[in-house]
DNA sequence: ATCAGGATTATGTATGCACATATTAATTGC
DNA sequence: GCAATTAATATGTGCATACATAATCCTGAT
C-alpha cells in the first residue's frame, strides 16, 4: 500500500491542498482525523504538518487547529555567499586589495550602527575586491577591538577581513539590509563607474551575543544582480 | 532540575558549540550520548539535533555521526513582502493606480524570462503604489494569458494584480531577482525622483509547474532598504 | 446581556521501543 | 595484497502512550 512514512503522508496533504480540496484560509481535519484516513499515527502526521507549517504552507494554533494559510508566503532560503565564492563560481581568479586600514576613522553611522560609543576602539578598513583583476566590488568596514582584539594584528594577505572574521568569531547572528545607492566620487573612481551610477549594496552589521563585532558596506559594481529562487 | 525539552537540549549544545567545546568540523557525541548525559530520551536529542541542522550548524551523517559545521552558512529566510503589507506594517495607508493596461505590449525581455514565444497573449500592466498618496514603488508586469485567461477580466481596483494572482494562483514557484538600477525619465516621472537616481529593483518570475504566470519588474522609491536578519 | 471561569479540544512534547538505512570497519576468500 | 562480503554503528523513522498547554467554547452567576 501507500507509504505511510511522515513525507509521504507530508507530499499528500500538500497535493491536496494545491488540488484545491482544502481552500485558502479554511481548517483542515486534525492530526487524529488524518491519522485514521490515512492509517498511520498521529505522531506522523504530527510531524508532516509541522513540516508543511515551517515551509509556510499552513499555520498551526492550538485548539484552534491546522488551516491552509490565507495568502501563502513567498519566502526564501537566501544564502549570503562570500565574495570571494561569488567570484570564483563565475570562473573568475578572485583577488583583494585592502586600501585604507587604521584606527582614525570614527564613522558615526558606523558607531550607530554597531550601537557603540565613542570610546570603543574601531579598525577601519577599505577593501577592493577583484575579478580577474577588474574591480567587483568595494567594501567599507569597521571592526570592534574591544571584541576582536586579535583582528589589529590580523594577517588580511591571505583571508579578506570577512573571512577572517567568519573563523573566528563563527557563531554570531547578524542585521542585512539591501539597498541601491548612487556612487560617491570616491566609490566610483575605486570601482571605476561614473559618479552617481546605481550600485546594488549590502549593509551587515554581526553580532555576537550583545557585543558588536563588524559592521559593513558592499557596493558592488553594476552590473550586478542577486538571484535566488523561492 | 534543568528541563528536558526539546528546545532546551538544543539550546544546551548550540551553547556548547559556540562556547568551543566542540570546534569547528569535529565530530560531537552521539545521540545516545547526549541522551544519557542529559537524562533525556533519545529521541528528544534527535530532535535538537535536527533542529541544528535544518538551522545550519551541525551537519548529520548516518553511521557517520553529528558534527559541526567548518564554516558556519550565513543564510536568511527572507520574505517577499507584499507591497501592501510593506507600506501598512509602516502605519500608512496603502492604495495602488493602475497606469496602463493592455496586450499591445510585446516586450522582448519579459517573453525571454518566461520562455514564451511571440505567439502567446501577454496582458501588459503598469502600476503605481502609493504609501499616504506617495509614490512607494512602481512595478511593470507581465501576464501569461493563456496560463490564467481570467486575469484578462479581473476587477484590479480592489486587489493589485499581485494579490489578485496570488489567490488565483497561490502555490507556484519562482525565481527573484534584486539589483540596483538608474531611474529610466519615464519611471523617473512616475515615482517623483530625478532621472538617473539609483532604484531598488526586484524581478520575480513566476511558475506554475513547467506554464511561466507572469514576470514582473518593481522599483523601489529611494530611500528604500529591504532588512532581514541571519 | 455580560463576564468569569471551568470543561473541552487540538496541537505540542517526552518516552520507550522496534526496525530501517546508510556508511564505515572488519573480515573473509582468492 | 586486493576485492568482495559481512558485521558494527550512528542516525532515521514509525508507533503507542501519556501528559502538557493553549485557545476556544460553554455554562452559570451577576
Amino acid at each position: 500500500m501507500t507509504a505511510t512514512t511522515h513525507h509521504a503522508i507530508r507530499e499528500r496533504i500538500r497535493a491536496r491542498i494545491k488540488a484545491g480540496e482544502y481552500p485558502l484560509g479554511t481548517r483542515i481535519p486534525g492530526e487524529a482525523e488524518f491519522a485514521a484516513s490515512f492509517g498511520c499515527s498521529r505522531t506522523t502526521v504530527n510531524r508532516a504538518l509541522r513540516a508543511l507549517a515551517d515551509e509556510g504552507i499552513v499555520e498551526r494554533r492550538r485548539k484552534g487547529g491546522t488551516r491552509v494559510r490565507p495568502l501563502p508566503v513567498p519566502q526564501a532560503q537566501l544564502t549570503i555567499p562570500l565574495v570571494r565564492e561569488q567570484v570564483e563560481a563565475t570562473g573568475r581568479r578572485y583577488s583583494h586589495r585592502v586600501v585604507v586600514r587604521g584606527t582614525a576613522s570614527t564613522d558615526a553611522a558606523a558607531r550607530r550602527r554597531m550601537r557603540l560609543g565613542d570610546d570603543v576602539p574601531l579598525m577601519h578598513l577599505e577593501t577592493l575586491h577583484l575579478a580577474d583583476e577588474q574591480p567587483f566590488a568595494f567594501e567599507r568596514r569597521w571592526v570592534n577591538l574591544w571584541a576582536v582584539p586579535a583582528f589589529a594584528s590580523a594577517d588580511l594577505s591571505v583571508l579578506s577581513a570577512n573571512e577572517w572574521l567568519v573563523r573566528e568569531v563563527p557563531f554570531s547572528s547578524g542585521e542585512v539590509s539591501l539597498s541601491a545607492a548612487a556612487a560617491s566620487e570616491q566609490v566610483a573612481a575605486v570601482l571605476r563607474v561614473e559618479p552617481g551610477a546605481a550600485l546594488f549594496t549590502l549593509d551587515r552589521t554581526t553580532w555576537l551575543d550583545e557585543a558588536a563585532i563588524t559592521t559593513m558596506t558592499l557596493s558592488y559594481r553594476p552590473p550586478y544582480t542577486l538571484d535566488f529562487a523561492i
